[in-house]
DNA sequence: GCCGTTTTCGGCCCGACTGTTTTCAGTCG
């Protein structure tokens, strides 16, 4: 998989491009290539051995080209000659806040620095001041641009983030001076990682509001204070932007800040192309700059003539297109979702009893839980053996007598063994509802054996979802090497689902596989994999990746009621 | 470098804030 070796080389030809003072526009194409490839489901070389790498948007003659050239000699030349023009330390240097390439390019000119510590130097020594356009101002913002740069964290988790946004939220929202609050950006979105957190607020008096804002205790820096737009960063080291507007502007402010920006891009050159201008207070007619429309979102994508996209779409991934034939799928719901079918309990590595899931999940209104306990190889998690699931499985049937309008379903988180063989035999696995299978072991096996591994599960009839199916922890565990597109077509063959896994350090499959799969005719089941009570609450991530990925209620097995999704997993 | 039911050439999204300037360039989102 080298997509995302070609996304760090076209990120890094446009930064020497853009150092070289090289076509902004050509800049701009190789960023949107990297971008695409990034965010690609698909093996690059898998798309390249059909020939159909130009089919790829922002992909074309030349950069495909490259593609090849890298998939076959791990080089491209023309990246290797731009690096011998410019030296490393400048793109190292574009990479601290502040800093772009003219300032990179002036200071490497005049001091030939080597490294970032020699750059903190001489802005200590007040070295800098000497050049054009640099102050005593400038050399601060470079050595506070220098502190965030050492300390910078990776993005944090959407999981993190979110709490940190809502208790903002609910502090503005306290001033009698907001009138309307939401938050924007890839918090908006639901993206799994974000790097900063943005806030929009409407009001009459933003400077009220702005200046509430810049003073909140968790305010460790106040980076930029305008009457209508600041960003601070809080003690945590996380920037907060915040944009005040005018309530008529709201719905134009809402989609600008909400992004991403490559969806902005796009409808503004639609824009363009029907004569009209969009900006973050409206829709105009260029003409007589006559307002069209900006009060909602809504508004301003109908008077596009498009449907209303819903924020976590808005990835230039073909969702204006869907917009513009009125095809926008009606998404997934947290609402929809009936049952959570991966729930640990303490007869293996849960916190909590059975009876205490139960009461749990009933308080959220599910209608079922499936009781997935580790088996017995995996002892680390404390995995049961085969007579505690019998007794489990008695347990449960006792239990389920009591109960009315809720069910627990029997089942089993199956673990995978090396040779794919499974950790339960065939006659205990028929006694049980449901079987969630998963790998928990050997991760940095070859691709062809961890394939097939996941192949051979979901082979056996009694196998119905395959939990996690990449085995990735956000931060942590890259994916185990698998050739994703075989698994997903053997899900569609063996009418085996893939699980959308909502623990925010996995969210496993992510959003561009499950989109693959969905594409691919797989079934999902989005689950918590709970193993604390509290852990109900992430089913909402789970949901949200569901909605990036353009999943409906059709798509995911938990959406059904009981008696429908028991004979729906049959295979 | 990409792209095209107006186009294979000539376009390519748009504005706020900062720090430095006397009207704007650089950076960011």
């Amino acid at each position: 998989m080298k997509n995302i070796n070609l996304a760090e080389i076209f990120y890094n030809i446009a930064d020497i491009l853009e150092i070289k003072n090289d076509n902004f526009f050509k800049i701009r194409a190789y960023r949107k290539a990297a971008q695409t490839m990034e965010e690609l489901a698909e093996d690059i070389e898998d798309i390249a051995s059909r020939n159909e790498l130009q089919n790829i948007p922002g992909i074309g003659k030349d950069l495909s080209e490259k593609i090849n050239e890298y998939i076959s000699t791990d080089k491209i030349r023309h990246y290797e000659e731009l690096k011998k023009e410019v030296p490393e330390i400048l793109l190292k240097m574009m990479s601290i806040q502040g800093v772009g390439p003219k300032k990179a390019r002036l200071i490497y000119d005049r001091f030939k620095v080597r490294s970032i510590e020699e750059l903190e130097r001489l802005a200590k020594s007040h070295k800098l001041s000497g050049l054009p356009g640099f102050k005593e101002k400038s050399e601060q913002n470079i050595l506070r641009g220098i502190e965030l740069f050492k300390k910078r964290s990776e993005r944090m988790l959407l999981g993190a983030a979110l709490p940190i946004a809502t208790q903002i939220i609910s502090n503005l929202k306290k001033l009698r001076e907001v009138k309307s609050i939401s938050t924007a950006g890839s918090v908006r979105r639901m993206k799994e990682t974000i790097r900063d957190i943005d806030i929009l607020v409407t009001s009459d008096k933003p400077e009220t509001v702005t200046g509430a804002f810049v003073s909140m205790p968790q305010v460790k820096e106040v980076l930029a204070q305008g009457p209508t737009k600041s960003s601070i960063l809080t003690k945590n080291g996380l920037q907060v932007d915040l944009r005040v507007v005018d309530p008529d502007c709201y719905g134009a402010t809402l989609l600008y800040f909400t992004g991403s920006k490559a969806h902005n891009v796009a409808l503004r050159k639609l824009a363009k192309s029907k004569g009209w201008k969009i900006n973050e207070y409206g829709v105009f007619r260029t003409r007589d700059k006559k307002k069209l429309a900006g009060k909602t979102e809504k508004e301003m994508y109908e008077s596009l003539g498009l449907s209303y996209i819903p924020p976590e779409m808005g990835e230039d991934t073909g969702e204006i297109e869907s917009a513009r034939r009125h095809k926008i799928p009606r998404l997934l719901e947290l609402a929809d979702m009936r049952g959570d079918l991966h729930v640990h309990t303490d007869r293996s590595d849960g916190s909590h009893s059975l009876e205490d899931a139960v009461r749990a999940a009933i308080k959220k209104g599910y209608e079922y839980i499936a009781v997935t306990d580790h088996t017995r190889s995996l002892t680390v998690a404390g995995g049961q053996s085969i007579r505690e699931i019998k007794k489990q499985l008695a347990d449960i049937k006792r239990l389920n007598k009591k109960l009315k309008a809720f069910r627990i379903l029997a089942s089993a988180e199956v673990d995978i063994l090396s040779d794919g063989s499974l950790d339960l035999p065939d006659d205990l696995m028929r006694q049980l509802d449901i079987v969630v299978a998963a790998i928990h072991s050997g991760f940095k096996n070859k691709k062809d054996v961890m394939t097939e591994r996941v192949l051979r599960a979901m082979n056996n009839r009694y196998v119905h979802i395959i939990s996690h199916p990449t085995g990735r922890l956000l931060h942590a565990r890259d994916p185990y090497d698998i050739d994703l597109e075989k698994v997903v077509r053997a899900a569609r063959d063996t009418k085996t689902a893939l699980e959308i896994n909502a623990y925010p350090e996995r969210l496993d499959l992510n959003d561009a596989n499950a989109r693959f799969a969905k594409e691919n005719g797989v079934r999902f089941a989005i689950n918590t994999d709970m193993h604390t009570l509290d852990q109900f609450e992430n089913m909402r991530f789970g949901v949200a990746v569901a909605r990036r990925a353009w999943l409906t209620k059709e798509d995911v097995l938990n959406t059904l009621p009981v008696n429908k999704l028991l004979k729906t997993i049959q295979k």
